[in-house]
DNA sequence: TATGAATGAGAGTTCATTCAT
DNA sequence: AATGAATGAACTCTCATTCAT
């Protein structure tokens, strides 16, 4: 039922809708989390309902889409990162921008995904895996931070950090850099290793998602 | 009419179905999260949903209700630990079987809060502010942590290893205590002090609340 | 499934909360309408609804007993009307007085009444129609009404007039007056006479309750 | 989204579904009243309550619309009247034809308004109340009515004919026509003039609404 | 292809009435 | 006889999704 085979290239028209719809989620989820209305997202691009289901066969696809667009940004931030001299200073960089993405938009952070959507998370993990591997590899040979850590843990820190920034205060961002510079401190080498090991890249991906937010309705 | 004014003694039956109630409540809760439906609730309670209505004003209300019965264990384990030979061990078990807590109940991480219910928030703060203070002073003076570690840091700490329970691996137990002892390295003094300064409680517990999956319908 | 056959004497206790449900279903009629609810009733007369089902069948019941005081109430004051030395006097009088009544009491010119309460209203009308019909005879022979004038009319301009009570201005009763007066002023002999012929007093009587006001609940 | 912003033209089913509900309303208004469900009207009407939803913003909404519709078609039945050439006649006519528009819909008179719909009926007011002053003055100037009588009068006339409506005889407009008679005779140049004063137009038409009938649900 | 319109399946809440103590 | 508690059937309104133009 859905376009079989979208061709690459769409009409000029349906790719200009189809940037609206996305940049009009990415406002409402932003500002609204994941519960706004299909209705509204198509209101804010200034298109019908029914147009953002010929673009998405439903509300998770949108959502995915409008994360998949945040995860390039985030590929982007860590290959930078992955640039840097100093491979602490990468290692913080790349957590601090990772960070800024992630809360600049409330819903990538409490968000969803069931099923089908999973191919794109599978891609993330595959771009991101070489590049975070790579900095945290770095960082662990230049003796910058414990030898048991891995990427998975960098993920997990990440999902701990963006918690914070659920809390009221007056400088968000000094909040946050304070349980950043907790967390760097007890990745920094120890004599009693951590117990356990990291999940893996894509559990942690799982667990973005997470389904948090969605209406019941979406849950079935 | 309202939970807080029901007379001392309840019947049998309407115990046992209050009781049912809530037990339901903490079980769909914990497996769905907020969102659930008290159309659900009461099924699971084996009541009808006007009984659930007799017994709780709204839905807010049994949310409420469920959460109150957690915290007053929070508090008990609080109290626990504080009563711990040894400072460091005592912080220890206080955020282990808080987030063992914490991690059964899933309402409990991503719970609400609207208006007139924030008593009990504030009752929480009282009785929960004295005991974790007087746990991490024991634990700075024996310096077993940082000593700029101030009790919202506790709260972060919680709300942040709370996250970590969303990743789906096999053993999240372990996976917990991975990230519980990194946070704790990161706690133990330092040459390079944490920037900025802890959240106060009352902003620690309004972020728990935070509206996460409450139903549009509720957000009002 | 009623307490067939209520004795004639009612225990102390029955008979106080008998009174006190009327007096309350009074109260909440004259100042909300018929659509407050059984619970608000019982819960204005100091018992439980069940106790009100104990007296009552059901909401029309009650709604019914609270109306028939009212009426008994109305037949005396015609009678008082027709003890009077006037017929044209009487004639005001009554309808004076028995304006008063309706309009003290919202519920009864917006109420009900549906199948099986009828008998009351029967019984309302052996008692009301001789002496409303003397009360307009005596008017009639004395030649200061339209000699067409029958029993009926006095209860549709009784009817008529209620309307007027709900007209939301500062001083009623003067309003309800200049009508009152309108009317009588029709009422007086004159060579066109009126067509057609009064309703019954039973068919005005229907009339009144009418059913207005009751919740689509009690339509059925 | 409401009622009064709708596009110029409708799609031809939207028309069609729309004029479908109004109907069913105008019908189920008139034989029970206001306390009908929207699920009612919108089953009456064969679609689905949600399409009632689309159409009309709540149930205030679509009441306000069935009674625009008869208001319509009151200003111009007074518009008539006025043109016609007999004063006396002309009133007579008004007030028939006004009444037999009331009493086809009985929402029309136990009818509602709260709030915001409140601008219709000020522009009702601003329509009727020219042209019932003109009818009203020529018949005074000719000596047809009492010289106090005043607009507002008309229309308390017509609510408590209206009234008359509901008492269940065989010809209801026999009787309706017979009580306009007493109504038209009370009207007619006498010696002892009414005490008082009429209400103010808006008065009347406060009174008109009056909440009667409204589900609990919606007096809020 | 994009739109306006329609829809079914709830969600939260209320109330007249009945059951069990 | 009176209570506390329970219930089922509504009621208003919403939303993700599909149909018809």
């Amino acid at each position: 039922m859905t376009t079989s085979a979208h061709p690459r290239q769409l009409r000029a028209d349906a790719a200009r809708n189809r940037r609206a719809l996305m940049d009009a989620a990415e406002r409402l989820f932003a500002a609204r989390g994941l519960c706004v209305t299909l209705d509204d997202i198509a209101a804010e691009a200034g298109v019908n309902v029914a147009t953002a289901y010929r673009h998405f066969a439903n509300k998770h696809e949108l959502i995915a889409a409008s994360l998949r667009q945040k995860i390039d940004q985030a590929v982007l931030i860590a290959e930078e990162a992955a640039g840097t001299e100093d491979p602490w200073e990468g290692l913080i960089q790349f957590l601090e921008r990772t960070l800024a993405l992630m809360t600049e938009n409330r819903a990538l952070h409490d968000v969803f995904l069931p099923g089908q959507g999973g191919d794109w998370l599978e891609r993330l993990e595959e771009r991101m895996q070489p590049v975070v591997s790579h900095l945290l590899l770095r960082a662990r040979e230049a003796g910058e931070v414990r030898s048991e850590l891995e990427p998975g843990d960098l993920g997990v820190a990440l999902q701990m950090l963006a918690t914070v920034g659920d809390v009221p205060v007056a400088e968000p961002p000094a909040l946050l850099r304070r349980y950043l510079e907790l967390l760097l401190a007890g990745m920094r080498p120890s004599d009693t290793p951590l117990p356990g090991s990291a999940p893996s890249p894509s559990e942690v991906l799982a667990a973005m998602p997470e389904a948090r937010n969605l209406s019941p309705r979406l849950r079935r």
